[in-house]
DNA sequence: TCATTCCCTATCAATTTACTCAAGAATGAG
DNA sequence: CTCATTCTTGAGTAAATTGATAGGGAATGA
């Protein structure tokens, strides 16, 4: 029940690309030290994710990646759905293909649907901007633990 | 980004159970048939549930299974948490242990923990009742599809 | 023309999942 | 008592998925 390290890793570069002065490319390299993701891994990661519109690179010296849009039109449910080839599905649950009937099979079914309905809008809902401006909260004075 | 068979079938079975009369018990065997789900695969899932104190059962002639409460204090989230050993944790994402500090990575545990603590409420507040009451809705004139 | 940096595909090892098998132990009918 | 019935228990396994590595290829621009 949970994300793959793909959608996490996935997230986590964009995150960091996102908080970078815009214009400025990072390199896989150092993306890697940054969010602790072994180069080889990111790369295949980061292709998946330029393809899917939400990076651009730039080869050769000097190149790197960086957002293809801005931050807040970027949804960590966009990268989940890129990484992981879907949302939210709880379940085998949620497809009724080739279950059989018992009582309180089309109940399960609908309950189900609706948790997955909750949680994909909530995730389609916050974007990385967000997610980011989240982080250090201003008004607060923070704890540092 | 789902939960196990076993919690499926696990739900499969108590809604069975529950759609019984009261004092009657099923055998595995025919839970088996009515659910899908092959006998000794069931075995293991109801033992479980036995010691985690929703179903109980009787040996011998006659014996079976059955609820071991009324099926309104029986909720979906009990269940699969026994199952799964948790409930929704949407990721290694909610769990900060080992994971380096990037920009966002505060916000995006938030932001997950958010997420995981509404699907598990759901879940929480779903009882087994309920679940079977909506397979049969009394005021609509329900298509057969 | 060459170092740099991204691009792409194949492969692998570990883990998890879903499931099977075989033998044991309680129960109650006769 | 004894025997069929039914649950109990734990070990074992095959397939799928995941997380990660490896290595050569292709573009870029100095």
């Amino acid at each position: 029940m949970r994300f793959s390290k793909k959608s996490e890793y996935a997230l986590r570069a964009v995150l960091i690309l996102a908080d970078c002065p815009p214009n400025q490319t990072l390199q896989i390299q150092e993306l890697s030290v940054i969010s602790g993701v072994s180069v080889k891994f990111l790369e295949q990661i980061l292709l998946v994710m330029k393809k899917g519109g939400i990076l651009r690179s730039k080869r050769g010296v000097g190149g790197g990646y960086q957002l293809d849009r801005p931050a807040r039109s970027i949804t960590l449910g966009e990268i989940i759905q890129l990484m992981d080839g879907g949302l939210c599905e709880l379940s085998g649950i949620t497809d009724s293909h080739g279950t059989p009937e018992y009582p309180g099979s089309a109940g399960l079914q609908t309950c189900f649907r609706e948790i997955d309905e909750q949680v994909n809008e909530a995730l389609q809902e916050r974007t990385i901007e967000e997610v980011l401006s989240m982080d250090r909260p201003k008004d607060i004075l923070a704890f540092e633990i």
